[in-house]
DNA sequence: ATGAGTGCAAATAGTTTGCAAGCTG
DNA sequence: CAGCTTGCAAACTATTTGCACTCAT
């Protein structure tokens, strides 16, 4: 975990982007978790006083515009963060009701480029996610 | 496209859901665009004082309840929403600079379903969106 | 006639912006 | 020490809610 923050703070250096105690947190925070998480939510999982929620906010933005990690959004909109855990792109699972969240290693991807060069797009990006009841909810 | 709007006034009767003016409005507004639409783009596409702002954000949350209408989600997590045009299920690759939209008959529907049931979940749903810069916009 | 649906005003939630001060490279 | 970052306050946007009135069934 600790090579995984690392690495992702070395991947902010490459990208001009300066390392400070604020942005060290947050990726750490992401990196210690399964789901992927609100702004909102990587504020408060972090300890306290480590900065300010509109930091969070500044900081996650840049992180996703620099590929450093990996934007979703909610069945309701609101946007969520998660690393790529070194093991690339993938999307998820989530619970309605509980929040619980399982990893889900399909990705359409490639066929999207495929169809969207067949249109004459380029720069060509997808948002997925699934959402559902999870067992204990019953 | 007059009995594609037909269609779905039964769907709203089937459901349990009145029919008024407005609803016709709205759902005609819908069927005319090929791209899908946020409640505030539905709601400045229908004719001068066919209803209020509010009233589309609340027909549209009660159609898309009903599985009338589908959900959708802009990168930003604005909400978009659209028919299903009859052929069902289907998703969009969107321009992030004009908004222009074009149809993707690619889904994971099935797939999400089977993992999902392996997980334990119940009720699967999924979005998907692509996003691209188009021609026109290069 | 009864309760779903509507309009208006006001409240919220989530997110963004402006600006002065602080820290990184 | 230049300029990226941060914190605080305030602005904004998209959406939701409360309530009295209206209309579809």
């Amino acid at each position: 975990m600790k090579d995984l923050v690392s690495g992702l703070v070395k991947k902010l250096r490459e990208k001009g982007l300066r390392v400070t105690e604020q942005r060290r947190a947050i990726l750490e925070a992401l990196a210690k978790s399964e789901a992927p998480k609100s702004a909102e939510e990587t504020f408060s999982a972090l300890p306290a006083d480590t900065c300010d929620l509109v930091t969070a906010y500044r900081c996650l933005e840049q992180f996703e515009k620099a590929g450093i990690i990996e934007l979703g959004v909610r069945e309701n909109g609101t946007k969520v963060y998660c690393l790529g855990h070194g093991h690339g792109h993938h999307h998820h699972l989530t619970c309605r009701s509980c929040g619980h969240t399982e990893r889900v290693d399909l990705c359409v991807g490639k066929e999207l480029e495929k169809i969207g060069v067949g249109y004459g797009f380029t720069k060509i990006t997808h948002l997925m996610e699934a959402f559902g009841i999870c067992p204990e909810c019953r």
